[in-house]
DNA sequence: TTGAAAGCGCTAACAG
DNA sequence: CTGTTAGCGCTTTCAA
């Protein structure tokens, strides 16, 4: 492809590369002929500015960088859709990076970001991470930052957030409506302030419908997987014998719980109750469905990004930057799993 | 963040800048003692070259451009996993972006990726797309384009793809092997070389095995979506009262059907076996476990980006270009909604 | 209404 | 071994 450049344009015009310019932009300093002309030159011969040229002028590259803890993953799946679908509408393209939970590589593929020079980041910090020097770092060398699901309290920039602690709060509460008593909690890896919130929500609902928290009643789930909840079922049972529900922190964990319940002859929801968090589509899909918390992946994605735009155009503007904090709704979806209020 | 040049560096020191650049990339012709000055202040500078300034001069970006159908979907999130785990282990970054099984999006899409200058471009088409001229024009631009899972035989470019033909044929096989007679089939879009060779290996393998094809045992799903199989369930047994046997074109259908025939009463698989396609995480979830054929899609993905890298190196050293394409290997995954053999 | 010129930051051919 | 210089393609100020 021989490319076509504004220099070449102005050459077969007879005119300067400055006017091709110009008009290509509609400055009100050339004259409507002029324009045509460009225009059609330019059209016809099916001109495209160089990106590359442009970032180098302008500064910016109208891309960003999203940088999410594990890929293959209902809700981060539909966080990526969010992002891009918005980041789209407004001319952004999006660069995806995992982080695999892990901090030496959220450090790393925030590096190869700036490299790049992305406009700004789009962050889930992993469970790994408790230290935010490398996230502080690049809020004070200007790139915008906003933190999306997993933050954390002590960095000052843009958040979209659920509710965590009141999600869990209806949750628990859900399971108390239904007539649980004894409800357990599968929490999730202990440095996330999502768990941790989620824990304290839970924690809670116990204490306003005088139900007494009992700490062995607390189960970690160290990670995010199907198995562990599969592995931890048969725990909570033996420990203790009259458990009546359960409150696991994530769709994922839940779904092990009640796989492994069925193979041990445990009646869902009759004998054990249990909730899940995310609304993933699997929980659809188990016998029975799995009651669970909406947690909207696609509309977080979208929100983050329109915070992220927000910022670019008050950099843009020369506007001080005024950090936002969304937190998205989020409701109990009653299924199978629970008894009927 | 004030920004450090190499014009900054080399003032700094006292040298030019193409000293300092050379330095930075060990050229030979600079001394030992410039090279150390200069990579120290460098580093201490923290100096990052700037990427635009870069990709101007040498005509590349170091980033390539995903297209995907749909990016919620379990087997597409694994595709796009692998290629930017791949990507990143050759210093490239991922821009990816949906069709939504659009030719028009599909069209677009690929716009934008060339407008930012990738470097190359990794395509599954979109189950509307039937006409290649985009792609064709691209290709002949220079553009290196990878397709991936859903192909077309008339676009001379580097291929992945599993062999639909003789996975369907062998998920047929393993239904005849347990005892099936009379087995329906449901498609997938009629458009796509993918569902096309899947119903082609269905067909095989009924008449290898002397059963008599009958078309009206074949269902069309125009989407890949759970309630498609949902719907098509009641269909099904309704016009063959003795169907022993059903292969989905995808997990996701037969997931549909599996969970209408519980409400119906009817037993999986004692009356009625399902096998589905793509060997979804939910597969391992439904009651009963789903049987299905395994399709990599991390595997396949790191393979995309691969053969487009290989592409790249060859167009960087002036080697023709050599297209290739690499088929990845499918198994049968024996579950519970087909009898034991 | 148009154009000349400078410069974004980097690289590489060439000269010294 | 080091520096000069030109140029990648575009934008924008300033002068004409």
């Amino acid at each position: 492809m021989l490319k076509v450049t504004l220099k070449k344009i102005a050459a077969t015009l007879g005119v300067s590369t400055a006017t091709v310019s110009k008009a290509l932009k509609d400055y009100p300093d050339i004259s409507e002929k002029t324009k045509k002309k460009v225009k059609s030159l330019a059209a016809s011969l099916n001109y495209k500015p160089n990106s590359f040229a442009q970032s180098l002028r302008n500064q910016e590259s109208k891309i960003i960088g999203l940088i999410i803890p594990t890929i293959v993953h209902h809700f981060f799946s539909n966080i990526i859709y969010g992002v891009i679908d918005s980041a789209s509408e407004h001319g952004y393209l999006v660069i995806t990076l995992q982080s695999n939970e892990s901090y030496e590589d959220e450090k790393n593929k925030i590096n190869l970001l700036i490299e790049k020079n992305v406009d700004g980041i789009l962050l889930s910090l992993s469970d790994k991470t408790v230290n935010y020097k490398h996230i502080n770092r690049l809020i004070d060398d200007g790139v915008p930052v906003v933190l999306y699901d997993k933050i954390s309290r002590s960095v000052n920039c843009s958040k979209v957030i659920i509710n965590d602690f009141a999600a869990a709060f209806n949750a628990t509460q859900y399971l108390i409506d239904t007539g649980c008593k004894k409800i357990a909690h599968i929490r999730g890896p202990l440095k996330p302030q999502t768990t941790i919130d989620r824990f304290m929500g839970y924690k809670k609902a116990l204490e306003v419908n005088n139900i007494l928290f009992d700490d062995s009643l607390v189960y970690v789930s160290d990670s995010l997987s199907f198995e562990n909840g599969y592995n931890i079922a048969p725990k909570i049972i033996n420990d203790h014998t009259d458990v009546d529900a359960i409150f696991s922190f994530t769709d994922l964990v839940a779904t092990g719980v009640l796989i492994r319940f069925k193979e041990l002859g445990i009646l869902v929801p009759e004998q054990i109750s249990i909730i899940g968090f995310s609304n993933w589509f699997l929980s659809k899909i188990t016998s029975p469905t799995l009651s669970t918390v909406d947690q909207p992946g696609y509309e977080m994605g979208r929100k983050a990004f329109t915070l992220l735009y927000n910022e670019l155009n008050q950099i843009r503007n020369g506007e001080p930057i005024k950090h936002e904090i969304v937190e998205i709704a989020t409701k109990v979806i009653p299924r199978n799993s629970t008894k009927p209020i």
